[in-house]
DNA sequence: CCCTATCTATAACT
DNA sequence: AGTTATAGATAGGG
């Protein structure tokens, strides 16, 4: 709650705070390189999008990732003014939506005649595989079938504003993350439908 | 075409080559500093999460920033196991779809009552502005859930304009658009409707 | 749309 | 959940 989390994940760090020169485009010296012969982990790793088999670790995964999609369609939907409604079905057949989901597929509907299958015609095999990355023309109905997208962005903005109200004027010298509403609160803009 | 997009971006940098020493977790030298008094951009600005007023612009993040919803919906559902759709009324009024959104929302619907509306009783004046920037005084942290349903406003609002548009109320004189702004590729995983 | 320089999202740890 | 080092996404510019 303290805590000043600009980028809120390098709040030690904030590049963003670095003021950027307009026109001097001067290649930085990169700071300093702090040298530690041990380093506390090796960040992020690259991963083969595939399938993760540990069941915990997939959770993970799963969390982290529908958080930041929920993220990225809300900046989206901000910044562009564009409509958007997300549904995921976890695996245990949990419903996760963002937005307002059944005014989305109301339009939906109306606007699609139902009986469109974009992918009609073609066999609904629960086989594992991208179907993302097949032509279109085969793309079974199977791995990815819901994605509602939906809404909202804000989580920063509403951030801040909760900042700049709850201290008037002196919001610099506040924390920039007063609540600890940011992270990994569960669920303020999902909801479980089970 | 799918390893072809691995990175995509950075085809020339492919900081993935560099390997990764396993165990040793040392600082590397940063390379090298390839001082240049005039870089050629400024690379990747920050930018607030607000309506981007400038069409063309507007218009470039819409395909930009959509095409990489789907690809993290894309990534999400492989690696968990998820399923996910994707829609996506873009403020002409197009849509876009990721994944089996009509398997989709057969599914939804079925799973939930249609006339469940998780923010009923929250009824937003849909009024111009931003509503995400209102006081937050009033807001105590426990009850966030209050603007993520108001943020949910935000589409409807943004509806409201598409009928407008739709109903031949045009509100930018601009076509929808350009063809060659489709982003790079009218891929299998995105499905224009209109 | 291709490129870069940056900003962000996160995998692996704790 | 909270950190840290990176992989990955993208705002700008060409």
């Amino acid at each position: 709650m303290e805590e000043v989390r600009e980028t809120s994940l390098v709040p030690f760090l904030t590049p963003n705070d670095r003021l950027q020169k307009p026109n001097v485009l001067v290649t930085q010296p990169k700071k300093e390189i702090t040298t530690r012969t041990t380093k506390t982990t090796r960040g992020r790793q690259k991963i083969e999008i595939k399938e993760i088999k540990e069941e915990s670790k997939r959770q993970v995964t799963f969390s982290k990732r529908r958080r930041g999609l929920f993220k990225k369609s809300a900046e989206l939907s901000v910044l562009t003014g564009a409509k958007i409604a997300v549904i995921t079905f976890s695996r245990c057949g949990r419903i996760y939506r963002f937005g307002h989901v059944d005014t989305l597929i109301d339009k939906y509907l109306r606007k699609t005649p139902v009986t469109l299958d974009v992918y009609a015609g073609h066999d609904v095999a629960e086989e594992e595989g991208s179907w993302w990355e097949r032509p279109v023309e085969s793309v079974p109905e199977e791995e990815l079938e819901e994605y509602v997208a939906a809404m909202s962005v804000l989580r920063d903005n509403l951030g801040k504003r909760i900042n700049e109200m709850s201290n008037g004027r002196m919001l610099e010298s506040l924390p920039a993350w007063p609540i600890n509403m940011m992270p990994w609160k569960p669920t303020m803009d999902m909801q479980s439908l089970d």
